[in-house]
DNA sequence: CCTTTTCGAGCGATCGTTCGATAGATACTG
DNA sequence: CAGTATCTATCGAACGATCGCTCGAAAAGG
């Protein structure tokens, strides 16, 4: 349906470096230093990397109350006491993966290439892009961190709530920024920021929808590229012959 | 920002009627007439409305699952005991609910007036104001819904995509309308239907936050219209002086 | 041998659910 | 109409299961 041009620029989100589950674990290791008594990180971190997997993978099939400890247990292969090693409440694990997803969203799209920020409609494509292939590589911690965002804790849903209203502050600022140099249209809508990250949570809540369909993420991306920038350019820009070029060359 | 005509054509999602607390209980009174015990409806009516009005407080709280029974008891003022002459376990509780949100969109979104369905444009915004001001008048219902729906068993999960495909549909054939009819562009993403339900999830879903903005249901309600409509209609038309003239005069 | 790390039985609390007792409304009888 | 039997709807203490979590002991590592 939409093809790339003979001359294919790279994709913007590619260049962004994703992390991987160590340096995910070596960075929750660092912030909760005081509730995780090892001190190893050469036990620590593979440790809690198999925690974490098991405890995603558990609470996204029935939701992180559902997963018991002891159903923890048996998927990490460390026994009941032992993962009390690494989080002194069951709260504090749950604390411990949304704190590093609202962290590791707020460094990825805060740190776009050079080449992208002289240009707003590249910006903000570029903004798009990233989000949806950052979630789409750590899918599991993403699915994790909509689902149990609510069902908290005032104190926990304030991070939760925070955390969105950055993220959306990264499209308000671009956003703005393209109606300054005249890219976008003046009158674009105020709330147009705030309907965008739906638009890119579908993508991994509703995800087995999508891959049943075979709709790949690149198209994806392409879609919801289309219909903000639709809502932003003027008039005939975005368009014409039905490409987006900033994007996919 | 943007302001209705002087001739105010009704809007129309105010047409259609919302149903009450009392009906939606005689609804799913008659729907599981076989694991609910008290036959005198004029009993059984009023206290299953306490009942499932505390039910959705508590569970929209801190979730459906840390609502113990002995909570819904006291709120709704029956005993733990007398609770299961209302249903047989705590997941039909949680069914009943279900299932009435997703009979209740399916009803309501089915029944357009009139005057509605000759014009693809009228019809498209009329399924988006109404599905708003629905989940507006039902709030708790559909915010409910949304967040439980996840942490299910195959069965009830099954149901709920069902669900959502069905409302996904209402919009798919309304665009494929506005295409045959020529009021929508050919080349439509076949994606847009799919990318209108997270736009219409996020009112509700984010409600504090747009109350705390200030911003009104009608003036959402245009946004997204504006927002759908710039990605089907042809260049020139929607966003020529800013006015969405299809829905509010 | 000392420190670090892991083990797993067991504790108190809370959960969904059951069930025999009971009060209130209704129907029947003399 | 009074009295009684019948049925309906509710009650709340109690049960077994499961939960998050603790802690003294064992294992592992250097």
């Amino acid at each position: 349906m939409i093809k790339a041009s003979p001359t294919p620029d790279p994709v913007p989100g590619a260049i962004v470096a994703m992390p991987t589950m160590e340096e995910l674990c070596r960075s929750i290791l660092a912030r909760h230093h005081d509730t995780i008594s090892v001190r190893k990180p050469a036990v620590a971190v593979p440790r809690l990397a198999r925690i974490l997997e098991a405890a995603l993978d558990l609470s996204n099939r029935g939701g992180f109350q559902a997963m018991s400890l002891r159903d923890l247990s048996q998927a990490s292969g460390l026994s009941a006491g032992g993962l009390y090693a690494y989080f002194d409440s069951k709260t504090t694990l749950l604390k411990m993966i949304l704190a590093e997803v609202a962290d590791l969203v707020q460094r990825v799209l805060s740190s776009p290439p050079e080449a992208v920020t002289q240009d707003a409609v590249a910006h903000l494509t570029w903004l798009i892009d990233t989000h949806l292939r950052l979630t789409e590589a750590l899918l599991p911690w993403f699915t994790f961190a909509f689902m149990e965002a609510k069902n908290f804790p005032p104190a926990e849903r304030r991070m939760a709530v925070d955390s969105e209203m950055l993220t959306e502050r990264f499209f308000t600022d671009v956003i703005a920024q393209g109606i300054a140099t005249g890219q976008f249209r003046p009158e674009t809508s105020p709330l147009l920021p705030a309907l965008i990250k739906p638009l890119l949570q579908e993508w991994y809540v509703k995800r087995a929808k999508y891959r049943r369909r075979g709709i790949t993420l690149d198209s994806y991306s392409l879609e919801v590229q289309g219909v903000v920038l639709s809502a932003c350019l003027p008039d005939g820009v975005v368009l014409a012959p039905r490409s987006i070029r900033p994007v996919i060359g």
